[in-house]
RNA sequence: GCCACCUUAGCUCAGUUGGCCAGAGCAGGGGUUUUGUAAACCUCAGGUCGUCAGUUCGAAUCUGACAGGUGGCUCCA
């Protein structure tokens, strides 16, 4: 007998039940995926063998939803032997929403195929078998997956240490290796869909065999299934490629891969970022300045990146000399930095750039205005001394949140990344420049993650990314301390002693990528941009002829009060005009009919659709000032 | 770069198992209409079906190579 705690009850057990036998005995009504005995996941069949306190999941719950998740990818292990006997199994975890499973196969799995794949694996779960978990010894899991010819269940089992469990799981003639727990029967399987089909390699090394991963979804409800479908739905829709082109902002062709055509309104927008940024170089004491697209390739043969990056440089020659068109501005600054004696008394001090940098990334990892082969950098170089680094690693933090605050960005991941295993400089700086970083992420009260090892080979980094529509994270903000690249370029500046020494470099980025992050701007508001980075602030559209010459005034007259307006004095119905200037996202639409001429005011309506009424014109600059003042996302005060 | 898929008019898409001059809607031109808050009407024009080869009596449709793109993987200074 053993007394049970569960569903705060106190329930006296026999010996050799299982949970799931508790549960069906005492309860009606609940169908628990697995449970937490005494705090320990187990599966539904797990036998109970002391006195315990067992917590239920349910299906809907997080851990449950990950069970459901976790026994779909077995299901589908199931079908695809069935289907292709000689599949390899390889690895099916659980991701966000769903799971994948890479497995090695000799045929070539198509989209095409994903349906009757999926067919089968519906047909399976509607049996309703019964899920049997089985713990084994190393050796046993062997054998097993030995006769089955499961290479890489092999070489994961000789990772496993001799004293963890093994356990695997039995779907009728189907046998797969997991920790678990899983379902304890397909009968809670019920509502997924496999979704696509990639490409990966074995142990995430292109260097190794490249396998195939199958994506899919998994849920404890056929709404919810639904409603994670449709979202997705909903995401494509703010696809700011799909958007650049409906709202005539940007285009990309053919004769230049990665790179982007910017149109007059993408780069309104574009521009509008920029100044923006640019006015806080000011207030920060920046010297902005601008350096040469090209330089001879003994720079940066001497910098460290030709070695490092020749796949990514783009080049030129002219007349025997070979050249370089810049990745990155640093060199460049430094040779700013390097014009004329400096003191430690000059530091610390500040070059920024809106870089225009070329890099000849992989044709595969193209993206839109993502990633691209020429993008602008708002870039800077602090050259300050050991001591400062803190103090302005501090100010940035505070600088890229307050920033990101006011494009309307709040969800922010930030990363510190530490020493790789191929780096410069001494064991000694390496601990300062972590700590100093550690530190001052701490006391800027931010939730960050530590990136072990992914440090530049010239310093450790901290990253700020966003995510875009799809949920797919983008590296926006940089802060990278670098101990290398003075040294190597001959920046020094005299310290207090009278010695020559170098300083230490602090590469930074806010908004990172120009080109990037109005790509996040467009996804993140689909479009419907606030008020103060709309390219066009307002349509002036007249009802009839008689209104021509009024409305073209009115529209110079804002113009010159510094609203962006245009005319529309197109030979058209007013509700024509209205729905095209309404799809091209304009903010604001004014209407000006034979009443509004003859009383001077306008009539106002939102690209929403809100009808904002008739109104002085004085009235409407001043709301427009005082929105795009306050970069308000919405269009009324 | 790797795997899978996609590429037809400016845009969004039809085009059945290869078969008469390749279709539609929107956009564009020309007319009519002078219009009151999300699409007025008539009419005209527009495409070597991504490129180049091949198979075939015949190719948008089949095959191959290449280019660009999409989704992932790897990479991302």
């Amino acid at each position: 007998m053993y007394k049970v705690t569960i569903e705060n009850k106190v329930i006296e057990t026999d010996e050799n039940l299982s949970v799931d036998d508790l549960v069906k005995n005492n309860f009606t009504n609940i169908k628990p995926v697995a449970a937490k005995i005494n705090g320990a996941l187990v599966d539904m069949s797990e036998i109970i063998n002391k006195d315990s306190s067992i917590e239920l999941i349910n299906s809907s719950d997080e851990q449950g939803l990950e069970i459901i998740r976790h026994t779909c990818a077995h299901v589908f292990g199931h079908a695809i032997k069935q289907l292709y006997p000689d599949t390899k199994m390889v690895i099916g975890p659980t991701i966000d929403n769903g799971f994948y499973y890479d497995i090695y196969a000799k045929e070539s799995i198509s989209e095409k195929d994903l349906a009757s794949i999926e067919s089968l694996m519906k047909k399976l779960a509607k049996k309703n078998y019964k899920i049997i978990r089985e713990v084994v010894t190393k050796k046993r899991a062997q054998s097993v997956f030995r006769e089955r010819k499961e290479d890489y269940k092999l070489k994961l089992i000789e990772d496993i240490t001799d004293n963890e469990v093994i356990a695997i799981y039995h779907h009728e003639e189907y046998i797969d290796m997991c920790r678990g727990p899983h379902l304890t029967s397909t009968r809670e399987l019920n509502y997924f869909k496999l979704m696509k089909i990639s490409g990966s390699y074995w142990k995430g090394d292109s260097n190794n065999e490249q396998l195939q991963r199958i994506y899919g979804t998994a849920w404890d409800t056929k709404d919810n299934l639904k409603a994670y479908l449709h979202k997705l739905e909903e995401a494509e829709k703010r696809d700011h490629r799909k958007i650049g082109q409906k709202l005539d902002l940007f285009h990309f062709q053919e004769e230049s891969p990665g790179m982007v055509f910017w149109h007059d309104n993408g780069w309104k927008i574009f521009n509008i970022v920029k100044d923006f940024i640019t006015s806080y170089l000011r207030n920060y004491n920046y010297k902005i300045i601008n350096t040469p697209q090209i330089l001879d390739k003994s720079l940066w043969k001497k910098s460290g990146h030709l070695d490092k990056f020749s796949d990514l440089i783009f080049d030129v020659s002219s007349e025997n000399k070979e050249y370089a068109i810049k990745p990155m501005s640093c060199p460049g600054h430094i040779q700013v930095y390097n014009q004329g004696l400096k003191s430690y008394r000059d530091l610390p001090l500040k070059f920024a750039e809106f870089g225009i940098v070329h890099r000849n990334e992989p044709s595969g990892t193209l993206h839109g205005l993502m990633r691209i082969r020429a993008f602008t950098q708002d870039d800077a170089h602090i050259f300050c001394t050991p001591g400062q680094i803190e103090n302005e690693i501090k100010i940035l933090i505070k600088t890229i949140y307050d920033i990101y605050k006011q494009f309307g960005f709040h969800e922010i991941k930030v990363e510190l990344s530490t020493r790789p295993e191929k780096r410069v400089g001494s064991e000694e700086i390496w601990d300062k420049s972590e700590d100093a970083l550690k530190k001052a992420l701490d006391s800027s009260n931010i939730e960050w993650q530590l990136n072990n090892g992914d440090g530049a080979f010239y310093g450790p980094k901290i990253d700020f990314s966003l995510k875009d529509s799809l949920e797919r994270v983008w590296q926006l903000g940089t802060i990278q301390l670098d101990f290398s690249m003075p040294t190597r370029l001959n920046a020094n500046y005299v310290d207090e002693n009278g010695d020559k020494v170098a300083p230490v470099m602090i590469h930074r980025a806010i908004l990172g990528s120009l080109e990037r992050f109005v790509g996040i701007l467009i996804e993140e508001y689909a479009g419907d941009l606030p008020l103060w980075l709309s390219p066009t602030h307002v349509v002036v559209m007249n009802i009839s002829e008689n209104q021509e010459v009024h409305c073209q005034k009115l529209s110079k007259k804002l113009n010159n009060m510094g609203i962006i307006s245009i005319p529309d004095l197109r030979n058209e119905k007013i509700s024509y005009k209205i729905r095209e200037h309404s799809m091209k996202r304009v903010p604001y639409l004014v209407v000006i009919g034979d009443k509004e001429v003859e009383s001077n005011q306008i009539s106002l309506r939102t690209r929403t659709g809100d009808d904002l009424g008739v109104m002085d014109v004085d009235k409407f600059v001043k709301m427009v000032e005082t929105l795009v003042e306050s970069k308000s996302v919405v269009l009324k005060n």
